[in-house]
DNA sequence: TTTTATTTTCAATAAATTTTGAAAATAAAA
DNA sequence: TTTTATTTTCAAAATTTATTGAAAATAAAA
């Protein structure tokens, strides 16, 4: 396969693949564009090659460098801004889970301990089961959230750490 | 707080969680009401608790079934459908990985082993960073799946028969 | 300062996704 | 068998989300 092919190739599958995660397709495209550039590309570069009108590309531009995915360059003499990717897998996959710890998962934990408080009748089977429910959620999520925190304080010898620790 | 305010919160929380995760926010609603169901539901149950039509119901109803989150009895004597969740929160989420690890995860790997056999001139600094960067994500993927599995392959009880070994 | 290049905003438009509801299909009862 | 209940389908409508592009704002150069 010719490079060109292969570049067309990855950049429409991550794309494909990040929006069954809920994140927008254009903007991992962007970033898959920018995790396989050498250099660093202006936003004219980005919307010539991903035919992508000049609106978009700052948009979805800025939401990368939000969530610290990209950021912005100064190069000397240039007077367009470059933006280059952060290349380290490691490094993006830990910046993601952060986030997404952060705006999603804390945020439901916190509900999810104020429901579990919810009062009634302690026979009335409907309250037995939803506690029981919101309670295995919480107890989930707790574990699921240690695990997490301990990849993002990990090195790349994960998987070792992250198993030892999930179950306790 | 009361149940009935409860219920409602959990449900639409939950959906818009889920929405964070390329999942139907319907989808997860009716999950989740079914989660938090002592007794099994019928689709006009849910129609009628979540204000839904019968078609929206039944399409996410089997989406739910096809996922094994979600199953269909028939009770004796009655002629309506009945379906339940399973509640073991546990077993919820290993579903979920090992559906979504085979939908998505497994063919995204094996499209980066394609791509990574890309042809061209090894010191184009395009073709390396492609290479460089899909080969990353292979490792990393190669990381992730290695955990699920495990994951997946482990019960709730895994800490305990682990150490009850240790003491036989 | 004025001119020119570049970035940002956002209302309008387009596209994608979800939801509806009535008709068709299926299954159970009479 | 026919009747009745229930489920399924799917084209059309509604809704949500993404995208455009031109105007406004900003920043650099002259």
């Amino acid at each position: 396969m010719k490079l060109a092919d292969a570049k067309q190739q990855f950049i429409s599958s991550w794309g494909a693949f990040a929006s069954h995660w809920g994140i927008n397709k254009t903007m991992a495209q962007i970033h898959a564009l920018l995790l396989i550039s050498p250099d660093p590309l202006t936003q004219d570069d980005v919307m010539e090659e991903l035919s992508l009108s000049r609106g978009n590309v700052n948009m979805n531009m800025r939401e990368l460098v939000d969530w610290a995915l990209v950021s912005r360059m100064i190069i000397p003499g240039e007077r367009k801004e470059f933006f280059t990717a952060e290349k380290d897998i490691w490094k993006v996959a830990t910046q993601i889970i952060k986030e997404r710890k952060r705006r999603e998962l804390d945020p439901m934990m916190k509900l999810l301990a104020t429901l579990e408080a919810v009062e009634g009748d302690v026979d009335d089977k409907h309250l037995k089961q939803f506690t029981a429910t919101v309670g295995g959620i919480k107890k989930f999520g707790a574990q699921a959230d240690k695990m997490l925190e301990a990849m993002v304080k990990a090195d790349e010898h994960w998987l070792l750490s992250t198993l030892l620790r999930f179950f306790k």
